[in-house]
DNA sequence: ATGAAAGCGCTAACAC
DNA sequence: GTGTTAGCGCTTTCAT
């Protein structure tokens, strides 16, 4: 199963070429200070006349590291990968190691092989820590990871109390807040579109929606909630047609994604109701749509560069901490969401 | 930046506890022949005992191998990656592995600082080889590691003459059965949407619709001829829609590639142009889109699937094969298209 | 069938 | 500042 390149020049021969000690070459190469610069400019030479890259083996083995790390999407529908979601996540992370030595490695996790394979891989000291995303309630990945003491940062949290350091978006307050915005601009009839409440996420949104409207008298109706298997525009549009069906006095909806909006849009639009003058949509994240939805939407901004930036961050830092001092078992972030107002609700 | 764990349990832990020697443990923990059963079920003991992982960097040290191959995507425009050509391409990889020991990595490779990260990852022996996809013309990504002597293998090829191996699709043959069948349909104006010609699968697909007209007596005029800049809905949408303002007339559409074709199917509609009465649609690669169109569309189908295990059956022989010997220096796979008939044309 | 031993190429601690 | 040296944990001969 495939041979290194034989023949690759070694440090050794580089510190050869150089008349320079193998400790010097490694120096050099570290960018470590004490190396005067005459010397320096030696063995760098000696490295281009050479063609020389260090093994990575050899200074993960030798070093305790391997400065890489890996983002992982623990999900079975790998379709979902394609998400506006997901691809904002792996370029906010992308842009947040940009000015460290550290690779990225992308990861899918469909199946329980594929698990198994990744935890064998990670604990096998090929990334220094993991960043999940996409984590479902009963997932034992995380714990898995957590447990065999690698650095382990995600994205959302699998319950109230979880146990795994996470960076979080203030879901609940966020969504309370856009409704109590369409309940001030004098809407009544709100419709729900949720996500798939196996995930907490979709629960804190789906609360905040409930909270806003028992904070205002309102009656809360199972029947404006529509749930849905994932945050995709099709499941936005299907949700959307069916509230429209049974709730035709229906004068606002919040999404709980700004992709499942777009798809109530064009289910709006589809059955005749003017937006926003009919109804007002509110949708979650704030990404920009690949097709632009035409009618003005107010979003719920989820700060995922921030998010990004921040889960980067928390994890740099569990790897940069020794194993053996460990002052805190995990920590839990949770950043504040923004409402942005495109039209007058 | 991150240590490893200590107190892992090593491979000699394990041998002292199982009462073997190192030598017995590493047979065992790698299946191989040549093992008293006895002696392997207490071996497997001991390593469920301690818990023990193999300590990836040393086995890639001593064993000049990584059990890993990555897949990079060399795309400027890193939204792209959300784009179900590429989820499709990550799907059929993925599953072409599944047998495998090998450790699917995902690398998304935007700037020329990401371009030397990841050249330096791949030399460093971190993988085994390299899967590229969405390669365009001018990247010096693919020579840089076929130089370095790294199996590499491209979906889809950079010129006429590609040094590198590649696997690729029938893209002319195909866009001119399609144009073809729809010629033979009757149909006389057939605007052509392009995807960038400065990839070589775009400038394929045109020169096969091009053939088409030619080898039936039609004349080609450019204004029929629309590139866009990138496969996406959005930039079919917007193509179409000036193809439209150009050519009332037209009564048939070639689309390079599905997504395309879904963004004119509604700029068709916005039109008030019935589908497919008024105005035949052929797109081509063949996803399941996400919103799903509503005419029937015909396609030209692209079997993702087969070229994902062609390209990881490919990469693994390179794998397998030893640097000496190197009886090809690479190897050009085409593989067929098909027409998928939706409606009458 | 199994133990012993020689590296794989590097980092880091220690001497000078 | 720079050279020397002792491992890092595994695979792989080579004996036995």
């Amino acid at each position: 199963m495939g041979r290194q390149r034989p023949g690759t020049p070694t440090l050794e021969e580089v510190a050869a070429r150089a008349g320079v000690g193998r400790g010097t070459v490694s120096r050099v190469i570290n960018n470590a200070v004490g190396v005067r610069d005459s010397t320096r400019r030696a063995v760098q030479q000696a490295i281009a006349e050479l063609g020389y890259v260090p093994n990575l083996a050899a200074r993960s083995l030798a070093g305790h590291r391997a400065d890489a790390i890996a983002l992982v999407m623990t999900e079975p529908d790998w379709r979902l990968f394609g998400e506006p979601f997901f691809t904002e996540v792996v370029h906010a992370v992308g842009d947040a190691l940009t000015d460290t030595p550290v690779q990225l490695l992308l990861t899918l996790v469909r199946t329980d092989t594929e698990r198994r394979r990744f935890v064998e891989y990670a604990r096998g000291g090929r990334v220094d820590g993991v960043l999940l995303m996409s984590v479902h309630a009963e997932d034992p990945l995380p714990d898995m990871l957590a447990k065999a003491g690698l650095p382990t940062v995600m994205l959302g949290r699998r319950s109230g109390d979880e146990g795994v350091t996470y960076v979080d978006a203030d879901n609940a307050g966020g969504a309370r807040g856009a409704v109590t915005h369409l309940l001030n601009g004098g809407r009544s009839t709100i419709g729900a579109i949720s996500g798939p409440l196996d995930m907490y996420v979709a629960q804190c949104r789906l609360r905040g929606y409930r909270e806003a409207l028992e904070l205002a008298g309102v009656e809360v109706r199972s029947s404006l909630v529509a749930e849905c298997a994932d945050f995709t525009e099709e499941s936005g549009l299907r949700a959307a047609t069916g509230l429209i069906a049974r709730h035709p006095e229906l004068d606002a909806v919040f999404a709980a994604s700004d992709t499942m909006a777009a798809g109530a849009l064009h289910a709006l639009r589809a059955a005749g109701r003017r937006v926003p003058q009919d109804v007002a949509v509110i949708g979650f994240d704030d990404f920009q749509p690949a097709r632009p939805t035409d009618p003005p939407l107010t979003t719920v901004r989820q700060p995922l560069e921030e998010i990004g930036r921040t889960m980067v961050r928390l994890l740099l830092e569990e790897m940069e901490a020794s194993p053996e001092d460990s002052p805190v078992a995990w920590r839990h972030v949770i950043l504040r969401t923004e409402l942005v107002l495109r039209d007058s609700a």
